[in-house]
DNA sequence: CCGCTAATTTAGATCGATCTAAATTGCATC
DNA sequence: GATGCAATTTAGATCGATCTAAATTAGCGG
């Protein structure tokens, strides 16, 4: 019924060579000869032999897996920036297992012992909201390379790759104080991760910096319907209603938007709004989302990447790559509405010396 | 330096039974006694064992683990069907790999083949356009289980979760057709996959048997741009403009609203939109979109499900799982904007007993 | 033709679990 | 206490590769 599986010893008979000498022409080895390199795979290719990852990972060191923690792959922020893992990873011949956790801590820890057991040799972590900090230093205990995606936990010496969203709240901020706003309202506060602190905190920077009163914050989720509902609590029709209104995320600006336009208000001429991601949405509302973009893709990327360097040398110092933000005008701050007008960006990175 | 690993072995040691033993407790065999089985237990909490899945897979028939094989992550609706079976993998204690391959065919045959090496289960497969049907064929004959997701190649009689997309766009058409609409233009069509051909195909019967034109048609991708274009191609002004636009999918259907209202036009007055998938966006555009339900989530999780199955029984016979669409009526149509016509969704499903 | 080094090849143990088949134990019955 | 049968336990082979260390072969100078 089931035919059995054609196995490397298969190939070491009908290529006449031992099972040593497959195995070398198999890993690339320059210890085998050319010609019997040929031979063997003529056999491979005739027999129609599948490499057996599973069987080869139990003795060699490496699986060639990782695990990809990801908080909300829905978010369109986060699916992008798993195709940038998913799109590093395959250039390099490794897969991801994926998790979703949906921001629950528990499911998270369920996920991480099934990767273990799985032995993948690491793991791309945007950890849940609520997740207990000591986790990184358990899976660093345990040996586990971790490289913490954009969310980063506990003590600043670990591997982590991210945006600068301190430098982005402050260009956003900055953005609307030089267009005049003096009343700049933030939405979606309140977020416990750490970008989102970051955020709260150099909105709160910023404007103090610049002598001009911090808030109204509304704290709500960042979704579409609370950025719509967040409207209806930030305008009251009075005098000190904000002219502009920065976002947690593009989702909620985009619910601000549309939040707006039932007041009947027109974003960018009665109020500001600013977003932050810089999700393919933000182009396409109306008006069309002045946001910072943060370089999802490639935060994927260079968190793979990372991963896999440490991997290969895990006891190398740890790496925080920090990806600039570029502040991307279009015209839901009214004004200019030029096409983006995008610094270059430049990789900032730094190695802690293992402190 | 490397702490070795704590395996099986050493809990039969600690515990002082055999390794048999431990196996035995570690899969939960009625075999092992309750006081043995108590015993090792505390032996694996007190050593802080790993479970070894890879090796354990290399003796056993499964691995627990699936490919998910996704055309395209970035896509909100692929997202939500990707969380969908992460779920469903996640009650059942499995895992997936995930590869996102952008509609490439070569890179689709580069990880199917990766995951065969991985000696993966089985497959979820949402071939990407231009796959070459002979795969499923190749994929069966190497005893490789797959259900295909969505999209569907070949023989209607492989294992397969969909919609009823030709119900659904019938459903779209007819719900333009009562509301009085006689020039009823699509957008995105000429796509490849099954979906999209089914699309096309329900459009233009319906339209046909109720005598009306069938047309414009404008082929174009399924994205935000091509649809705020393909008004622009769509609405000249003239009396034989469209008066209404169905749309190949939500991104497409939101991008023709942000054509409309570039144009100075009134989604849901001047021209009826309705667009497909009823992605999360879809509720909070402006004019909110009218579209069709298919439940991306829920068909994430049946594909899971019906993967496992199969996994368990190759060689049952087939099954085709079609979920039933819904319309979702909201205001780009105009008139009525009650909220969520919705039926009950009911499971259609049957098995083709093996031709 | 021998010795010596360098290039290839290989036998056999090993990774950490499962599987089969046989051995052992426990308990009720005779 | 011997016997039979079910309930547990176990030894040892096995999955399909890699690894180590040793064996073989080739090439070259003398």
């Amino acid at each position: 019924m089931m035919r059995p599986r054609i196995t490397l010893k298969d190939i070491a008979k009908h290529a006449g060579v031992s099972p040593a000498t497959v195995s070398l022409v198999l890993r690339n080895s320059p210890l085998a000869a050319q010609s019997t390199r040929a031979r063997v795979q003529s056999s491979i290719d005739s027999l129609g032999y599948v490499y057996d990852r599973a069987a080869a990972n139990l003795r060699s060191r490496y699986t060639y897996t990782v695990g990809l923690v990801v908080c909300e792959i829905t978010n369109p922020f986060y699916a992008e920036l798993t195709a940038g893992t998913d799109d590093a990873l395959d250039r390099a011949g490794w897969v991801a297992f994926l998790a979703n956790t949906g921001e629950s801590p528990a499911r998270q820890d369920r996920f991480i012992e099934r990767m273990r057991e799985h032995r993948v040799d690491g793991l791309l972590l945007c950890p849940a909201e609520g997740t207990n900090p000591e986790i990184i230093n358990r899976l660093r205990d345990l040996g586990m390379p971790v490289v913490q995606v954009l969310r980063r936990l506990g003590r600043r010496s670990d591997d982590h790759v991210g945006a600068d969203f301190r430098l982005g709240m402050r260009l956003a901020t900055e953005h609307l104080i030089q267009l005049g706003h003096r009343r700049i309202a933030f939405v979606g506060g309140g977020r416990h991760a750490s970008p989102a602190r970051d955020r709260a905190r150099a909105y709160r920077e910023t404007l103090s910096r610049h002598g001009l009163p911090v808030g109204p914050i509304v704290n709500c989720l960042p979704t579409h319907e609370e950025g719509e509902r967040a409207v209806m609590s930030l305008i009251v029709g009075g005098r000190d209603d904000p002219t502009a209104i920065i976002c947690h995320n593009d989702l909620c600006a985009i619910g601000v938007l549309v939040g707006l336009s039932d007041r009947g208000l027109v974003a960018g001429k009665d109020c500001a709004v600013i977003g932050f991601d810089n999700i393919p949405a933000a182009a396409h509302s109306r008006p069309a989302l002045t946001t910072i973009d943060i370089g999802a893709r490639r935060i994927g990327e260079e968190a793979a990447n990372l991963l896999l360097r440490r991997i290969k040398a895990p006891t190398d110092p740890p790496e925080s790559i920090i990806l600039p933000p570029r502040l991307i005008i279009r015209s839901s701050c009214g004004g200019q509405s030029a096409q983006d007008q995008s610094t270059i960006p430049s990789l900032k990175k730094w190695a802690n010396s293992g402190i």
